[in-house]
Parts: C-alpha cells; structure tokens; sequence
DNA sequence: ATCCTTATTGCGACAAGGTCGCAGCAAGGA
DNA sequence: TCCTTGCTGCGACCTTGTCGCAATAAGGAT
C-alpha cells in the first residue's frame, strides 16, 4: 500500500503548516489506520496502537489530527456513534451496512447525488455535508440462511 | 397513542406463551419505548425506567424481550454498536439539517427510493431500513446571518 | 551537535454504557 | 393461600472515551 506514503506526506504537510509535530506516536497510529480495511473503529486502532507503546488517551487525541489533515473522516452511524473511514484515494459514497454482520458495502450513486442537489435547491437548503446508510442484510448473509452466529460481543 | 395498547397486548400475549410473567418492570420499560420517537437508545430508556424505579440492569434484560415480543428491533449500527427502534412500521422521510438553526426540514424523494432500490439490486442487499440526512445552512439562516447556536461537543 | 520552547505524550482517574452472579421477591397457576 | 420459579434489585466489574497534569521530546535556533 503506497498510500501510506501518501497519507504520511499529507499528515506531515498538514502538521508543518500548523507549528504542529510529527511523533512516534502520530506515526503509529496513522500506520495503524493505513493497515486496517476502509472503515474502523477507534477501539482497533487503541488496540493496535498499544502494541506499539502508544497510550489510549493518545489515541483518541490523535485520531482528530489525521481528521483535520484530510486523512480520514469521522462518520456517523447514528446519533452518538462515530466509526472513521479512509479518505485518502477514496471518492465520495454512501454505505450499506449490513445488520447482521455488520459488514459495510459502499456504493456510489451519481443518480442520488443529482436528486439530493436538486432537493437541496427546491427547499434552499445550502448542503455542506450529507449522510445516506442504507441497513439491511447482506449477500452473504441472507445466503447463509440459519443465519450465522453474531461476532463476540462486549464481553469477554 | 393507541400503539402503547397494542403493544401491550402483543407483549402479554408473548409471554402467556412462554410461561413468561408481565411484571411491573417490564410494562414500565414498554410504557417508555412506546412514548419515544421511532429510533432510541437503551440509555434513554434506562433514564427513564430509573425514574419509575426499574434498576439499570433490568432494562438491559427488558429489551431484549420486548424485541422477542416482536415489538422492538434491535440494529446494528457497527461491529457493537446497537440501538432499537420501533416495529411498528412508520412511514420513512428524509430530512435536512441547518447546522446554524437545528431546524430540521423533512423532504420525499421518491426519485431517491427507486434509486436506492436499484442500489440494493446491484449489491445482493436486502433493505429493512435507511437514514438519510443532509446537513448545511437552510434559506433563513443564510438570508439573515442569524445567531448560531454552538453544539455542546465532548463533554458530558 | 546542543539548546530551548512548547506541542504532545503517558498516566491515572473518572463518567457512562453495558453485563453478570446471586439472593430475595412476587406473578400466577394449583 | 400456597408454592414454584421466573424476575428483579444490587453491586461488582469491564469497556469506551475524556480530562488534568507533569514529564518528554520534536525541531527550529544557535
């Protein structure tokens, strides 16, 4: 993945124009986030951050820089819920997520984003940002009829 | 709301027949589901059922009954993130946000719903529900610069 | 290469959401 | 009314996320 060295410069653009600095612990995490799928959560990034000698509280400080360096994006699931999502080399799109396991599909939809401008237009609502999530049941899941088993939960 | 009644009753009859008891627990956690809004989180209703005496962890074991009773659905927002919403199907509207106002300008596309169908098609993905919200600045605010109201962040 | 300023980190504490085992309580059929 | 046993309240404990504070270390200046 040449995207983490992509995701590095524009970290290290970011920081240098803010009198900002460019840690061990900063590194970390943004090579944590590169080398997960798209779409995560902070508790995997805390987990594997760990492994590397960063603190938890750390973590949550620094996800919001790479946030404010356009390398990922803080999405909401619903209110109250956040989960992040690349953003480097990813183009706009909206999400199917999948209520059984979870998965999240992403689609891009032209047709949609004309629609919701010309929504936008006819109530004279001036759009900054927009949230579509369609939930449902996968593929794979519907397929696997019995339904296979929920992913541990909380506990442990 | 005539629905609480209704509701009462699907939850009796479910627990007639399962030599399952209906407590008071459990008709004051039903009472508080029903006088929310569609979509609500368990923490809501454990605010509420303390304040009719229902200890936390009850609430907890309560849902899960009520969604048994078919009168609840639990969804997965994320990998361990869930929140209810009423069964009692309601008719789906989209909506627009002002970030400035808060007002909330609900909108029917059903431009977006053939859409989002086909959507569904092309991936093998079987709809129970979706969320769509555009965020920005509606007509009144961007006429009159009007005083905005900053949203409490963080802090609890 | 060393010094200095100060952005950033690690730490420990804390708040809220959520779950569990257990003993006592009470629904509701006998 | 009695009795069985499904439920509940309680309190301990785990997880996720945030905060204040003192120690640390980037990285420009020297």
């Amino acid at each position: 993945m040449k995207h983490l060295e992509k995701a590095a410069e524009q970290l290290a653009g970011h920081l240098a124009g803010g009198g900002l600095r460019l840690t061990r612990p900063r590194r970390a995490v943004l090579e944590a986030v590169m080398a997960l799928d798209r779409h995560f959560e902070p508790a995997e990034i805390e987990k594997r951050a760990a492994a590397a000698g960063v603190h938890r509280a750390s973590v949550y400080r620094i996800l919001p820089v790479l946030e404010a360096a356009g390398i990922v994006r803080r999405v909401r699931d619903h209110p109250g819920r956040w989960h992040y999502e690349h953003v480097v080399g990813h183009q706009h799109h909206d999400h199917l997520v999948c209520e059984r396991c979870g998965g999240v599909t992403e689609f891009a939809s032209p047709a949609i984003e004309s629609e919701q401008a010309r929504q936008c237009r006819l109530h004279g609502f001036t759009e900054t940002s927009h949230h579509f999530v369609i939930r449902g049941v996968c593929r794979q899941c519907r397929a696997g009829a019995a339904g296979r088993k929920e992913k541990t939960r909380g506990r442990r």
